[in-house]
DNA sequence: TCCTACAATGGACTAAGTCCAAGTCAAGTG
DNA sequence: CACTTGACTTGGACTTAGTCCATTGTAGGA
């Protein structure tokens, strides 16, 4: 059912309820929630799972690759389960939805090696930000 | 001398010593400084100034559009003079040393309007990631 | 079944920033 | 120049998002 729950158990990980049900959190209909989100949907599940241990869970899959830390605000950190397709991400300035893009071209690409100052370069994060069309409408 | 100065008063800012020092120190030869660092340097030319009034400071000029905003990681906040010649950031993974960079083409091309979902796009920040030249040197 | 290394917990702690009521002062007016 | 006043400054309390840690619990192997 849960294929990131499939990848990490495939990765030797002690499977315990807390690691199940943030797995399946974040592995849902939804995706980039907070690790406070991620928490409020686990507790549903599992009354008594902490906080810690949220954030703990959340950390080890960003280690492990299966799940992506995403930055586009200077709120909390959002996780986002699609690690396996490299996308970018488009951000509504009005209400902070996020929209997964897949811009055409490699932004890699057009950094002359004259503007690399002798970095090593490895990776490229790009964000998009708009207004969606649902704070357009509404003024 | 202070150009940035120049423009903020050209705007009808009222001149107080505290903002006089938060313009020089941020256009002086140092860019990318955090609120920190400038109330620091601030410090040594007018010993009582606050950290409240830094960060109002620095915000005006932030809303006046004549400083950045630069949050390249989830640290502080990076104050950023060179509001007028458009760039992107490459910074080094292991010592957060930021340069600015100029990328050939337009980013904003390459975003297809199939990828937009009705958003009304405009702006895009790219943010380029490595490892600076001295931290490949030294391990 | 028992052991133990790994995991979970909750509460204290931190970094970066915001907010506020009270005090101060730049600059316009006469 | 002296006066006035709204804008600016201040220090400290507060907030948010996250980290750290000592203690307690448990998954999974022997
Ligand atoms: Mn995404
Ligand atoms: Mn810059
Ligand atoms: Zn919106
Ligand atoms: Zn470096």
């Amino acid at each position: 059912m849960s294929d990131l729950l499939e990848r990490l158990r495939g990765r030797g990980w002690r499977m315990t309820a807390q690691r199940r049900v943030v797995a399946e959190v974040l592995d849902g209909d939804h995706v980039h929630l907070t690790a406070d989100e991620v928490h409020a949907r686990a507790v549903v599940r599992l009354p008594e799972i902490s906080r810690a241990t949220v954030y703990n869970t959340l950390g080890e899959m960003v280690s492990l690759g299966e799940v992506i830390e995403v930055s586009t605000d200077r709120r909390a950190k959002r996780y986002d389960p699609n690690a396996h397709r490299p996308h970018h991400h488009l951000v509504c300035a009005s209400c902070g939805t996020i929209r997964d893009v897949h811009p055409a071209g490699d932004p890699m690409a057009d950094l002359p090696s004259d503007e690399r100052f002798g970095f090593t370069v490895s990776d490229v994060e790009v964000t998009y930000r708009g207004i969606c069309p649902g704070c357009a409408a509404t003024g």
